[in-house]
DNA sequence: CGAAAAGTTGAACTGAATCAATGCCGGTGG
DNA sequence: CCACCGGCATTGATTCAGTTCAACTTTTCG
């Protein structure tokens, strides 16, 4: 797998409902046209390899990005090189949704995983939201979720202990994967190492490290390769204080 | 001034041109009918005391809360009762543009100081959005800003110091309270306390305390009272790392 | 004027960073 | 098939930024 090569049209294999059908059905009723669009979309797809750009700060996005499996994240390069991570984009997740009206994005985004991603190029985009109500309005939810999330985040940054965050991103990452069908019950496949868990917790990757062993002591979360053992969800998200509301808006009619 | 008081119908007084026109117009030209009709929105205010809620958490927000004067902020809020604040509305600021959407608030949000707010129920909210294209336009460039300063505060929790961390908001604050008219280059009234910038900042009000201390003593700004004066931009930028470009989204067509 | 809220200061303490070394594992090339 | 390499994970020792506690002053406001 070259880092950063991109191969066309990737078939879809496994998963039946596509992810990102998935995701704006949560919220929103869509008719049998626009579920057929959709899909058709997610054929032209490309299959990403890990750590390459999908965007990149300043530039125009041109369109949105949409997560089909893998993963991603938006993040923020600091001068001296520094980044912070300020989002996951997880299967069904859309990147700049707002690619239609931005033309200068205030991040960049990454793939974490070998990821297949589908591009909806701006014209596309527009028409979509303007021709299909149902689509519009899946749009709108899943960004108004994931400002919930980026203000959770910030509170979680803000005056919450590492051991803390450390248990609300997994809380919160259980829900978000279920909801597409990739966690069950006793856990789920993490898709970024230590080192980015810890440049999105604001914390050392030795901090981060000893955070995991110490949620592994307490018999909560055990983090194995790749994998997240949940342990004992209830004690998860009492350390947490974790309530998955937010992820879930209530629209109005 | 009674807590949590609120007198009806509050004359507009002072600073010509309305701030909610003011900060709509910035990024979308609006037509003589629209600039009109905000006019007469911001005309049926009223005058909230401080420390107020506009919103709570897990409310219906009903519609739109638009800041005249004054400034408010949403905050988070924690079982045990402490807070964080997730971001600062400012004159012009809209507190729930999704309020035609959103049936359920993800936060709750207070006036810091008295305040004049106008309400805009969700009905007319909807009109609004429907029927002026300008006004639409508007709203949707404010919130993409607001999403962009969202980030911009995840990436200064997660990885700058206290003294970076104040620094870049001083500089934030300057930009956009200079937006509506209400910060000159030598500096301005900081609307919140010293507690408040705490709890934003994520940290302890002690250090918060010393923090200010070490930026009057590097000769950067200057807090005294609830006048910040700006000793000089240049270094508070740098020591901040600032780059305003986050704060005026660029967009298509 | 008096009470409550905000701001200030010092001293002791601690959660997390930093530094540094070492182990582990998957991939690549010889 | 094995040796080597680079990214990731782990561990211990030390240091430091920021917290906590506690007392005190100043300002605000009814």
């Amino acid at each position: 797998m070259t880092a950063g090569g991109a191969c066309p049209s990737h078939e879809t294999r496994r998963q039946g409902p596509n992810a990102l059908v998935r995701r704006l059905a949560r919220h929103a009723d869509l008719s049998d046209a626009e579920t057929g669009l959709l899909n058709r979309l997610s054929t032209a797809t490309r299959l990403i390899g890990p750590r390459s750009d999908l965007v990149r700060e300043g530039d125009d996005p041109g369109g949105a990005h949409v997560i089909l499996s893998g993963a991603a994240c938006r993040y923020k390069l600091r001068p001296m090189g520094t980044r912070h991570i300020v989002s996951y984009l997880l299967p069904g997740d859309i990147c700049d949704a707002d690619g239609a009206t931005v033309q200068r994005a205030d991040f960049s985004a990454a793939t974490l995983v070998p990821s297949t991603v589908a591009f909806i190029p701006r014209p596309l985009l527009r028409e979509l939201t303007a021709m299909h109500d149902g689509i519009a309005r899946g749009l709108r939810a899943a960004k108004l979720a994931e400002e919930a999330i980026l203000r959770m985040w910030l509170a979680n940054l803000g005056c919450r202990s590492a051991l803390e965050r450390t248990a609300h991103l997994f809380c919160e990452l259980l829900e978000r994967l279920r909801a597409v069908g990739l966690a069950g019950e006793a856990g789920y496949d993490l898709p970024m190492t230590q080192i980015d868990l810890s440049i999105t917790l604001g914390m050392s990757t030795v901090h981060m490290n000893r955070t995991l062993h110490e949620l592994r002591r307490q018999a909560a979360a055990d983090l194995r390769g790749r994998t997240l053992h949940i342990l004992d969800r209830a004690r998860l998200a009492s350390i947490a204080e974790f309530d998955p509301s937010y992820l879930r808006p209530v629209l109005a009619s």
